[in-house]
DNA sequence: GCATGCTTGTTACTAGCGGTAACCCTAGTT
DNA sequence: AACTAGGGTTACCGCTAGTAACAAGCATGC
């Protein structure tokens, strides 16, 4: 049958299609999340159509993006989440190691950050929730689904782990993103607040004499 | 002087301009986030040119339509924080009325979350950080400081609290946002699990007995 | 009375975006 | 030689944000 020949056929057009994203890839990295179609066309040395022949549309070409960096993240992160060590020391590793890549990579983590970006107008009813990136929602369940495994968390505990899965995804993301932007103090000192702060440090800190009204 | 006639064209230029927020205000809540400008300008019953001369850019009219909500918002979650109650109270006080409020408007939350949207290319050197929106990054300096306050925390005080107030709003956020898609629990029940993570409830928790590999 | 300016509003345009239809050309098959 | 299949291009559509230029209404100064 034709299958030999379909297989070659497929094969040249994963290999085009790899190239394709490693320019994207590129433009992506020097402009930005809103590289147009044009650029990425253009630094792959092609025109537009081409791209839209393999991706059928920008959030194609975009979610394929975001799938390998994504991908990638994850698998480090779980190396992190698994490793041989007690909890403590777990939680401060897979911090540390989302810190790490946003601040090797921060062009990229802020594509990745970006929800669907496109969504053009015309369809009555967005899609309201859902709004967050879909790096933000693997982390958070890929999370959860650890802290159900190796935690006793008593009766409801796959909807708890699953609230803190998100929910620590969430503290990571929202103050990564900010110490980012303002680089108040090393990655190490953060790692330690954040993880101080999972470990219950806000519920047995004392209350401040002296403090307004009290 | 001309400081009357000068208030009188004020006050009717910002009366003017609350108008013209409220009908910005309803196509957002209609269409959504991406809103186009002449949308905007239809319903407002005006066209375009009169929206850039009140705002400057598209940008601009969303900044002030954010900061309606944002003020707006912060002043509920203010009280909450400022209440005369215990810790734990004024916690769980506060995560309900920021879950109570994108659950009444999502849309608008929705639109609140986006970071810039625009921001034509063209500019190289794009700000990395500051990435997020500008409703969490107050929100987690307003943390912060009630944080700062209000708790004695040892040396290193104000950064330790900043990194939590940001940390504690994004995990609220990522965990509303995600919440709000997939309504797995009510609304209660989130509080409790989140003020319960916050607790040092992960910390405290037990290994689970025959895990793989343990 | 009348020209001057200021605010409010319009029409008509530019430049660039995502996306597509139609065509072109070269390779390989029969 | 004729035919087909992909890879590739030009030229377009409809939309967006944003702007220039022009047209009133209405106060002021002389």
């Amino acid at each position: 049958m034709d299958t030999t020949q379909r297989t070659d056929q497929q094969r040249s057009a994963d290999r085009r299609r790899r190239e394709l994203l490693e320019a994207a890839d590129r433009v992506v990295l020097r402009d930005g999340p809103q590289a147009s179609m044009n650029a990425i066309a253009a630094e792959a040395g092609i025109t537009k159509p081409i791209l839209y022949r393999h991706f059928g549309d920008k959030g194609g070409l975009y979610a394929a993006l975001a799938k390998r960096h994504t991908d990638a993240l994850l698998d480090s992160l779980r190396a992190a989440l698994d490793a041989p060590a007690d909890r403590r020391e777990r939680v401060e590793s897979t911090l540390d190691t989302y810190l790490a890549a946003i601040e090797a990579r921060p062009q990229v983590y802020r594509f990745l950050m970006h929800p669907a970006e496109g969504g053009h107008a015309g369809d009555q009813g967005f899609d309201v929730g859902k709004h967050s990136a879909p790096l933000l929602r693997r982390m958070g369940e890929e999370l959860a689904t650890v802290i159900e495994e190796r935690l006793d968390l008593g009766p409801g505990s796959q909807q708890l782990a699953r609230v803190w899965g998100h929910g620590i995804v969430g503290m990571m993301h929202a103050a990564g993103d900010w110490w980012l932007g303002e680089r108040p103090c090393s990655r190490a000192e953060l790692v330690r607040s954040l993880a101080d702060l999972l470990w219950g440090r806000l519920a047995a800190a004392g209350d401040k004499v002296g403090g307004p009204g009290f």
